[in-house]
DNA sequence: AATGATGTACTATATGATATAGAACATATA
DNA sequence: TATATGTTCTATATCATATAGTACATCATT
């Protein structure tokens, strides 16, 4: 079951909570690689939003190479290992966090246990949702 | 001697760019608490934008209580030990590289590993500046 | 006391990003 | 054939970003 929202008061542009919400439910497992996305006019209606604004999502994530449109011209969920691209971006977004935790006197080690404490909360949220 | 470079071309906001480089002076040590930050229009002429764009910088420094304003009518770096706010924005930014990580197939050791990379790349590139 | 430098507060303008809307088209499916 | 799909185009409205100019209170220096 594929639960999506968005707020339309939020800061965060609707396009990236669309975006931001399908990777989450990719990185818990609840979307494979193989399984669809939901229409753009599909998933505007549920959403309440313009499929233009849900085709933005998809080429973002398509553009990513986290999905891929099939030859049934529907979106799917690919298997997406990272990239020397990807992996830039997301060191240049960590570092932004890193000097962050450090100007406000973090040491190494208690951003190790940011990072755990994160992690560990996720799984909780999804242990049911986690296989075997 | 704070080095600060912008990019008008780049996608991120002029101001946030000084925002993060100032963040990441005081993240190396190389910006201490009672560091005063150069006058707005001081730093505008410098950059070569305008004074009200650094002066958005300086607003939301002060506004995350990294910098206040003196007596004197300047702004000095702060002792800004993490609080209850912060910690849970930098959560969310968190949050969402460590799913876009998982999307990508990494697992917890990755993530730590990855974390770890950059923390080291960060010291040998200020080694010089590391006091001790 | 006077001058200059500082942050701050307003107005204003221009550009780009975001979101919506409608229309049209090619292709795949039923 | 008819429907659903992604895609492409134009168009409009609103907000964020960046620039610009002016004015003012306060602080430091001369």
């Amino acid at each position: 079951m594929l639960t999506i929202s968005v707020d339309h008061n939020a800061k965060t542009p609707i396009y990236k909570q669309i975006f931001d919400q399908i990777v989450h439910h990719i990185s818990i497992g609840e979307l494979q690689p193989g399984n669809y996305l939901p229409a753009s006019r599909t998933m505007a209606g549920i959403l309440d939003v313009n499929f233009h604004t849900v085709n933005k999502a998809y080429d973002i994530l398509r553009d990513q190479g986290i999905i891929a449109l099939s030859r049934n011209k529907k979106y799917v969920v690919k298997n997406s290992p990272m990239d020397d691209l990807s992996l830039h971006r997301l060191e240049e977004r960590e570092s932004e966090i890193i000097d962050e935790a450090f100007a406000r006197g973090f040491n190494e080690k208690e951003i190790h246990d940011f990072i755990t404490g994160i992690i560990k909360s996720r799984n909780r949220k999804n242990k049911g949702a986690l296989k075997k």
